[in-house]
DNA sequence: GTTAGCACTCTATCTATCCGAGTGCTAAAT
DNA sequence: ATTTAGCACTCGGATAGATAGAGTGCTAAC
């Protein structure tokens, strides 16, 4: 068990580490204020922390760092959320007071509030597509062959496709395929669309319509929902000031994890709802072995999940990023969910 | 003027700097079986292209560097476009033979092979939204005061907003609404769309609907476009495995360009259609002075223009890019305009 | 007009050296 | 039994030569 002035040591040397960035020596600790003891006590101390695997040298006569497990110790029980100065707060909020026409909008402004107040990287993972529900279906033709299929589902979100409209189609049967399909698959959730084409909407068309087989594959093609993510970043370059990645090849591979696919299926792999932090190797990911990851998740329509994460050095300002994830996130789902816009 | 033995050593010059990055000396150049005269008679030509400006040394006895004036000669007179291997040609055209459901995709797809094949950074940019014309709108209810107001265009692009709809509205309000819009303004382009609205809409709708200013508002913020570009990039580290960029200064501040939103003015800025070479410092914009800039456009519905570019090192393998470009940028036209997709 | 020869220049790399920050340990002080 | 002062030791980073190599320009011969 660690003595009251292991903790509070353990604690300044993580606080100071995440600013400066450098080893921390003895010496340096002795010199604050509010610590009233000699470098010789300190060093042992330390040495008692390093032992017991919160601290690491970096090199033999060098100053200590924090390991995973001091960070992970500092996080679990040394942690509380930073206090944000007032006019942060308000910046933040007034970003929120303007009219967002779109959904995507809110998610982007979102992003880039997060990683310029972080200064670190903002990663926003939208709903799941495939959970969301079919609210309205419309094909609209564009030339005599071509049409656009569009669906739009209960959390607002359009998905719309290109389809192959054969010739023989009128108009008049567009329509009633239109209707068919509205009013069969309302509310069917987008993954399931596929089977109740089949199942249910086969038969009728094959009564109601001309044409039924190009009918068919033009919905089957139209109603194949592929894609299921939509992912956006804010303040790639952030991590690229940070002296731990004064480093090409590491900016090389790091930006190769960030626009890769994997990352995303690292941040769905949190376990659901509220904060959650992961330091270094604790991803699984590799790639990002020298970062942490907070997550914490926002919801539209109440129900469909996103993520919202901050990527940064191990040495992150946890307590700041913290605040500010939670607050953002949570401005994101009151907007996502206001049910009275603000007119004007 | 150039003699012929000078053209030739211009060309081997930037033909070799291109593919190793490092100043060129006399005797590498006489090593080569093709060229029969001794270093020093090369060094003197090389003298006298340097005193006409085409090249440049990096310091007092190093080899020569193509200047920008050399780029720019080597690209007006002396480039001609690579032949690609056959495999590559195959593998690019098979790349397209896929059907693709949304535009988008197809010009994701397009994006990616140019950086791959190029490896340099591709940035695609779509048509003017504000050009296209409306082709079909369509208002969805999502709850009691929300809805979503989609607009197509006649180019199958789709745009949409959440708009608030006040209670008051009813269903049979929205279909009369939308039936009015939809043949006033059908092939309206959007940047007109408001000016139509108050001058035209207006009146009608005072007429035929109730709650008329609501509605008014409604729509006056559902039909404002504003967000013009779409803008895809492909292969945005590509650069950084480029030799010149092996600084950590650099790459960030290219980066930042790069993500910035003066680089679509900078490529939107060239004389339309066709294909263009910026060099260097040709490039008005800041931040790619060591850049050179390849562009070409392609077209939609016939007539919308998007723009297709390449962003290399001025050390770029022009005649591969200028030729995988044009390649790439009639695969994806054609496949814009295609009147029948391939089935299955 | 071309080429061999040579002195000269500049960079990149390697090595040696030195400085300072920091540690661990021991012994004295509290 | 802690805490602290003192000291020898370690290591990384910066600095300064020294050296090798690639390349040039110029001159004189071919």
């Amino acid at each position: 068990m660690l003595t009251e002035r292991q903790l509070f040591l353990l604690q300044l040397l993580v606080n100071d580490y995440v600013v400066s960035a450098e080893p921390v020596g003895s010496r340096s600790i002795a010199k604050r204020e509010d610590v009233h003891f000699s470098p010789a006590t300190i060093r042992n101390e330390l040495a008692d922390l390093e032992e017991m695997g919160y601290l690491e040298k970096t090199h033999l006569s060098s100053g200590r760092v924090p390991s995973e497990k001091g960070y992970r110790f500092y996080v679990d029980h040394l942690l509380s959320p930073a206090l944000l100065p007032d006019d942060e707060m308000g910046n933040i909020r007034d970003a929120y007071q303007k009219k967002f026409s779109e959904t995507e909008e809110l998610i982007r402004v979102t992003a880039k509030i997060l990683s310029e107040f972080t200064n670190y990287t903002a990663i926003m993972i939208g709903p799941e597509l495939l959970e969301m529900k079919m609210k309205h279906i419309q094909l609209v033709k564009l030339s005599p062959t071509q049409g656009v299929l569009i669906i739009v589902t209960d959390t607002g979100h359009v998905e719309n496709r290109v389809v192959s409209v054969p010739d023989s189609i009128k108009a008049e049967d567009i329509e009633k395929i239109v209707n068919i399909l509205n009013e069969k698959l309302n509310m069917v959730p987008l993954y399931q669309l596929q089977n109740r084409l089949n199942a249910e909407i086969a038969d009728v068309l094959r009564n109601h319509v001309r044409d039924y087989k190009r009918v068919m594959s033009l919905l089957t093609e139209g109603l194949t929902i592929n894609d299921p993510e939509q992912i956006f970043y804010s303040g790639k370059s952030n991590m690229f000031s940070q002296p731990e990645f004064q480093d090409v090849d590491k900016i090389i591979s790091l930006l190769n994890v960030l626009e890769g696919k994997e990352i995303v299926r690292e941040l769905m792999n949190m376990p659901a709802k509220g904060l959650h932090i992961r330091i270094g190797r604790e991803n699984k990911l590799i790639g990002i072995e020298d970062c942490s990851l907070i997550t914490t998740t926002y919801s539209i329509g109440g129900e469909h999940l996103g993520t919202v994460a901050v990527i940064g050095p191990k040495r992150m300002a946890y307590p700041r990023v913290v605040t500010l994830i939670d607050l953002v996130s949570k401005l994101l789902t009151e907007n996502l969910n206001k049910q009275e816009r603000k007119e004007r």
